[in-house]
DNA sequence: CCTTGAACCTCTAGTGACTAGAGCAACTAG
DNA sequence: CTAGTTGCTCTAGTCACTAGAGGTTCAAGG
């Protein structure tokens, strides 16, 4: 049994951010001391890693709450948990594939002004000025 | 002159952002019909396209304050407005090196469950409970 | 000139996933 | 027993919009 202090310094979740999850009710609300404060215990603390996993991989409160429910009627759970991490697979993808275009053109603009400039014209105002200058499209 | 409409159809910035963004100060506030509508006129068109261009590049709405302010006073621009984008850069690097490493796990975990299970535990789910699966860390 | 319907106006509130702060209560080490 | 840390609830703030209510103005067709 630990304080909400303790998961949080096993979970490396910060202890507002769990009492946030319970609000939404991704955590289940603990047992309580006299005092009122909460106690956890081994299930809760394990519960509490999969979610900061889980979140560490960019799924959504929603989609982790979709996936614990899976894990809590095991029958035909599996192909639909493979359905949301798909989906968080090709969304993780997209955005590697639109972030890699605009580091692109971010080091493009960069390496085109020296910073201590002979031009009267700086090249990063006039880059994003001037979409047409760019060499990807956003 | 145009009308927000027109403005919004011109750039790709849709109205209530365009409102939004004269709200924040990023646009100034533009003449008006005598029946209080907005008119926009051509350095308007190139202002917003400037700020569009910079936001679908990451730039923070506070980092494009500061780059408006510094296209209007031009002396020492180019050395801060390079600043500006190099931090910009650089942050879009941590992005994509961060979003790759989750792409290798969630593939790894995705092709370890193949959807229609012989297991009778789910490889996802599984994956996402116990971080000592992970090949990276994160 | 008049009507109709699209586009415009302001204002407030909601989104997601937290984070910060106020003001107070409880636990724990010395 | 007391001091200091940790806990509690509640409200409000963050960012960059987005949605909706309820009302006004504009432009085109008749």
């Amino acid at each position: 049994m630990f304080s909400i202090g303790a998961l949080s310094r096993h979970t490396g979740v910060k202890v507002p951010t769990i009492r946030y999850y319970e609000q939404m009710g991704l955590m289940c609300a603990p047992e309580r001391t006299e005092g009122n404060q909460r106690r956890y215990g081994r299930a809760e603390r394990e519960r509490l890693g999969f979610i900061k996993h889980a979140r560490d991989l960019g799924f959504s409160i929603e989609a982790i709450s979709a996936l614990i429910e899976l894990n809590d009627h095991p029958d035909r759970s599996c192909a639909e948990a493979s359905e949301i991490a798909a989906y968080q697979l090709s969304s993780v993808r997209k955005k590697i594939a639109s972030l890699t275009r605009l580091e692109s053109e971010l080091s493009r603009i960069s390496d085109g002004c020296s910073g201590n400039g002979i031009a009267d014209e700086c090249y990063v105002l006039a880059s994003l000025a001037d979409h047409a200058r760019c060499e990807t499209d956003h």
